[in-house]
DNA sequence: CGCACGCTTCACACTTTCTTCACGGCTTCC
DNA sequence: GGAAGCCGTGAAGAAAGTGTGAAGCGTGCG
């Protein structure tokens, strides 16, 4: 079975999308602010999450932008909120989708499928190759037991390649992962970064290889 | 580099979307209606599809139902009308996001990011031919299990050859493939680096054959 | 304000890949 | 058999791509 949770500080919004979901089948678990969804994801591993944006404490952008140091589960936003800007950011910080309330259950059963279409392979908070440790939840990265100190770019470029380990990650995709909606040309900065990244991993880490005019595959030793 | 094929009739929003996407290093292709759409789209298999559903003689719908019967290719409808029943039957019919006109370049621009991250995850599109392995998502071409070193020139070419593995590519479609808007003639250039793909290849492997004065076909051994 | 830090840009040396050229072998056709 | 066209491949210069030190720019902070 399929299991949902909501993030939404409106009971009576919780109990319409609940009541939805559950006759399609879905396992729907709630949670009221941001700090319990989290933890509710990182226990029950569900298939997607509705995330409501405009949340009290702690807002809908900061619980996305955390949640997706970790983990990489559909999310649906769910917001009153009509504003560019806003969707643009939630789409920047990895949402999948958004859906402005009030929306009909077609719509969002529909953009819902959508988004789960992608079966993933579901993510631990850490990623390792070789001797190289990616702590994802904490943003650390430690080499053979070393902690690395690595700036947040460099962090999310070793990340990147992390994650496909011994394979090729072409420019495009380091460069949409790494700066996404980003308008000029990265390229170059893109060379400086794995330089950079290349000095800290050292010799004894893992290496960085290029493949020219394609991209980096980052492999163990 | 990144494939988009658009569709639109309308010559001055191709223009502006063709702009603001090669700004971002993607190589844009145009159609102004359904049915040359499609051909762009089986021959030049895009990395990502614009789609206008307001188009003349056959709708974006139709064009999308199509289209899936042989293809996953991303899909971005772009759309004037707001109505939630057409965007939901579009979400339905295949597509994997949805931007209503008019639309903020950078609101394209992430959706656009965000469809092809999904795309990036996705199942590896992979062509076989015999003991030969293409990974068209990481550039990589194996032989019984072992990766092939390959410039990007010869991966072209060898991807050309596969996807028709065992009939005759000629001479023409081959060069129009690898170095698609070069004027000068690359036959010269062509023949070696068939030769190159033959030494890489060994006798194991698949074999180019030479078809004297049409092309060449790859044979599985 | 001045400083530290991180990101980007630039310059230039270096490496890999692409194209061109030369030449010899092969096939075809008369 | 001979001429003409087609093809394969080594070698070398041209072009494209890459690595890295250093400088410039913006931001946040004491």
């Amino acid at each position: 079975m399929n299991k949902v949770v909501i993030i939404d500080d409106e009971p009576q919004v919780r109990r319409l999308l609940s009541m939805v979901l559950k006759s399609r089948n879905y396992e729907v678990h709630e949670a009221e602010d941001g700090p319990s969804g989290l933890q509710h994801i990182a226990f029950l591993r569900p298939d997607a999450v509705l995330l409501d944006l405009g949340l009290p404490a702690m807002d809908g952008l900061s619980v996305l932008k955390r949640l997706r140091e970790w983990s990489e589960v559909p999310v649906l936003i769910l917001s009153v909120r009509d504003e560019e800007a806003l969707k643009v950011e939630a789409l920047e910080a990895g949402a999948d989708d958004y859906v402005t309330k009030p929306f009909g259950t077609a719509e969002l059963l529909a953009r819902l499928a959508v988004i789960q279409r992608r079966c993933f392979t579901r993510q631990h908070p850490e990623i390792t190759a070789g001797n190289l440790t990616l702590n994802l939840l904490h943003h650390e990265a430690s080499l053979a037991g070393d902690r690395l100190k690595l700036t947040p770019t460099e962090f999310s470029l070793l990340h990147t390649l992390a994650e496909h380990a011994g394979r090729i990650v072409t420019f495009g995709q380091i460069i949409r992962r790494v700066w996404p909606a980003q308008l000029s040309d990265q390229s170059e900065a893109l060379r400086v970064h794995i330089s950079h990244l290349r000095r800290k991993l050292g010799t004894t880490g893992p290496q960085i290889i290029n493949e020219p005019a394609i991209g980096y595959r980052l492999i163990d030793s």
